[in-house]
DNA sequence: TAGATTGTTAATCGATTAACAATC
DNA sequence: TAGATTGTTAATCGATTAACAATC
């Protein structure tokens, strides 16, 4: 709607770490910080801090920096932190039951109504108070509950099967951690988590390190 | 020790999905690919793969593309997967007992062979097998086992804290799920997953979406 | 050999940093 | 007002893409 020009997905992806420190800096009562004192925290230069949240605005003020307050809520609201959205999960292995039951998602206003498996009938585990439903009852249950957003933690072998199911039923955003690129057409917003890349990741610096 | 002048970090977070890629192709008998081939698979242009790839060496050959196995082989060396690492992670709650029983990492040559936890007396579930220890352990099983990496899945409270121990016992590398910046000394290697700044990604294309 | 595809240099594009006038 | 710090333009740097000679 805005005739906001399209921000770099390298600007985005800064954008929760300021949030972060914003949160930390409200908490402690600070009102007021220049973009060299963010700089001195996030490790970004005072001038990208600058350029960056200039992409939506301008939220600061001469000779006096940014208020704390506002630009947080400022950044919530881009961020969409402001909105309440519902999700599911799909695979209630370890990580499915880890990301279920984390509360700090809940707090940041993602709601997990609902966990699915495969293997229903006989879960390995306890699901911590999660009723753990049937994956044959996904589709309805997105349906019925007008669920946002669709977590992924099945092995990467279901992955699409899943992905495939949340997109027939609705959903808008698909939150992955199987190692698979996953197949979506384009108004499907995919977010991926990939834990072994970043392992891999480490283990390169490692070995640079002489391991 | 080689000449090989430092790859950008842009690079290096590649590798893994080529890498990926790779093991597939050569689980399905393919034994070659041209940059173009792998192009489409990847999503990265033909050109970006010749470069990357050319920044450690030429694996290719000239009318005929990239050796399947060789490349693989190459990467993983690259990656330092040919090597095994010992793993201990600290933080027992839903997070640390999904890494510590993800059988996919043992399989890429991290081995966990330690989970470490503050409220041992009283651990909330069953870690599956792996016997849980106290923190106040942590410190001499990692000497005495030569472990190469720590995980934190503490909470952002504790993680410094474990950060520590971690770089006093002697670890060379963090793998980091608490939501801080943890301070370390250079010749320490960092990576980080931040799985609320992913989340807060979705979240700000959701938004986009009019959602 | 002719065709294909690399490795690499040059051109382009985008992102970061520097600089400074505007202004609180 | 004088000092501080933004918003923004210009300069620099780095990463991606294009092009093509080398060569298998």
């Amino acid at each position: 709607m805005t005739k906001e020009t399209q921000v770099s997905i390298t600007v985005i992806r800064r954008l929760p770490k300021y949030y972060r420190y914003l949160s930390e800096l409200l908490q402690k009562g600070i009102n007021r910080i220049s973009s060299q004192e963010l700089s001195k925290l996030t490790g970004f230069t005072a001038s990208q801090i600058r350029q960056d949240l200039n992409n939506f605005g301008g939220f600061g003020q001469q000779g006096y920096g940014y208020n704390v307050e506002e630009l947080h809520k400022e950044l919530g609201k881009i961020l969409g932190l402001n909105k309440e959205y519902k999700a599911v999960v799909a695979g209630a292995g370890n990580l499915g039951n880890a990301i279920a039951n984390y509360g700090g998602f809940k707090d940041a206003g993602f709601d997990i109504i609902g966990v699915f498996s495969r293997y229903y009938k006989d879960l390995p585990f306890d699901m911590e108070g999660l009723e753990v439903r049937d994956m044959s009852e996904l589709e309805d249950f997105i349906k019925d509950n007008n669920v946002d957003i669709g977590i992924i933690t099945t092995s990467k072998d279901n992955a699409q099967k899943v992905a495939d199911i949340y997109i027939k039923s609705g959903i808008k955003g698909i939150w992955n951690f199987a190692p698979v690129d996953l197949v979506v057409p384009e108004d499907i917003v995919l977010e991926n988590v990939r834990l072994s890349d970043s392992l891999y990741t480490l283990s390169y610096f490692l070995k640079g390190l002489g391991k």
